[in-house]
DNA sequence: GTTGTTCCTGACTGTCCGGTCAGTCAGGAT
DNA sequence: ATCCTGACTGACCGGACAGTCAGGAACAAC
C-alpha cells in the first residue's frame, strides 16, 4: 500500500491541506502537487475522502513519532510533559505543520462523520500517553506525587487545546499562549 | 435591515447551519427552510457569505443576551462565573443550540479569512467579560482575592474551549465534561 | 514476440450550486 | 387612469470539480 509513488501522493495532499485546509483540497491540487495526473490520484485512492483520511494517517503517525523521539531525550517527567504539550501549541517548523495538519484534520469534522470516531481514538491516546508520562513524572520526583495522574492530564489536554484554539484565532501572540501553558502547568504539576 | 422576512431568513439559516454546518449551508436549503424562492434569498443577501454573516451576528446576540439575562439572577460573582462557561458546555435547548452555532461559526472560519477578526473581538470581549466577572466575586468574596482575573478568565475560557472540543468529539459524556469544569472552576477560584 | 499485468494519462461527463435575470404583482402616489 | 416601486418568483447559466473510461507505455513472463 505504501509504494513510493503512494508517499508521493500522500505528502503532496499534506502540502496541500496545509496551505487550503482539508475542505479546500482538490484532487485535481494534489496531482499538480505531486506531479501526476489528477486519475493516477484516484487510481491509488478511489475517492476523495479516502485520501483525506490517508493523508492525515501519514501525518498522525509521523507526528507522534517526532514527539516521541523529542521527549524520550528528555530528563524528567515534567519536562517530558510540558514539552509534549508545548509541542502542541509551537507555530515554527517542523511542528507548526502538523499542527495546521491536525487542525483541519479537526475542522474536516464536520461533514465527514466517519472521521470522528478516529480523531477519537487518537486523541483519547494522546491523553492516556501524557497521564503516564505525568506519572512517570510523580516516579521520578518531578511531579507532585499528589496529583490524579488522569484528571490532570485531561485538564491539561483541553487547556491545550484551547489555548491552540486562541493561537489559531490570532487573539494572542504565540510568545504569550506558550506562557500561559508554561503558568498553568507549573500551578497543575509542581508540588 | 431586519423586516420581519430577514429574521425569518436568518432564523432559517441558523437552523440549517445547526442541521448542516456552516459548510454545508446551501442558498436553496435556506429557502425551503424559511418557505421562500431562492431569489428572495439573495435579494436580501447578496452573497452566501453576507448570509453567513448575518445569521451568526444574529445568533452571537442572542445567545449573549441570553447568558446575561440567565447570570443576573445568579447571587455571587463565583456563580455567575462558573454558570457563563458551563453555559458553553451545555448541551440541552436553548445553550445547546447556540454552541452547534458558534462551532460552526469556528468551523467556518477556514475557508473565510474575513471572518476571524469578528470571532475575535467576540472572544475577546467574553474573556474581559468573565474577568469582570471573576472581578466582582472577588469583590463579594466568593472568589480567591489573590488570584489575577486576567490570567484566570484567559486561562478557564481555553480550557472550556478545549472541553467543548472534548464533547464534540464525543470522548466524554456530557456530564463528565461538565464535572470536569466544576473541578477545574474549585481549583481556581477557592480562597 | 506475444500475452498479461501494472502503472499511468488525456479527455470527457454528470452534477451540484451560487448567482443572475426578465418578468409578475400588489399597492401607493399623482 | 397611469406610473412607479419594492417584494418576490421561476427559469436559467456557467463554472467548478469529483469521478470515469478507453487506451497507451513499460516491463515482465512464458
Amino acid at each position: 500500500m505504501d509504494s513510493p509513488r503512494v508517499v508521493t501522493i500522500l505528502e503532496a495532499a499534506c502540502r496541500v491541506v496545509i496551505r487550503d485546509g482539508a475542505h479546500g483540497l482538490r484532487m485535481a491540487s494534489v496531482a499538480d502537487e505531486a506531479g501526476v495526473s489528477k486519475a493516477l490520484v484516484h487510481y491509488y485512492f478511489p475517492t476523495r475522502q479516502n485520501l483525506l483520511r490517508a493523508a492525515f494517517a501519514l501525518s498522525e503517525e509521523r507526528w507522534e513519532q517526532l514527539v516521541a523521539d523529542e521527549v524520550a531525550e528528555l530528563p524528567t517527567g515534567r519536562d517530558r510533559v510540558v514539552h509534549s504539550l508545548a509541542a502542541c501549541i509551537d507555530t515554527t517548523p517542523p511542528h507548526g505543520e502538523f499542527r495546521a495538519l491536525w487542525t483541519a484534520m479537526w475542522t474536516g469534522l464536520h461533514g465527514d462523520e466517519e472521521l470522528r470516531p478516529e480523531v477519537r481514538t487518537h486523541y483519547r491516546a494522546w491523553i492516556d500517553l501524557l497521564a503516564e508520562r505525568v506519572r512517570e513524572g510523580q516516579a521520578d520526583g518531578s511531579i507532585d506525587p499528589d496529583v490524579d495522574a488522569d484528571v490532570t492530564a485531561y485538564r491539561l489536554a483541553a487547556l491545550t487545546d484551547g489555548l491552540d484554539s486562541i493561537l489559531y484565532l490570532g487573539l494572542s501572540e504565540p510568545v504569550e499562549v506558550q506562557a500561559a501553558l508554561r503558568a498553568a502547568c507549573e500551578q497543575e504539576l509542581d508540588r
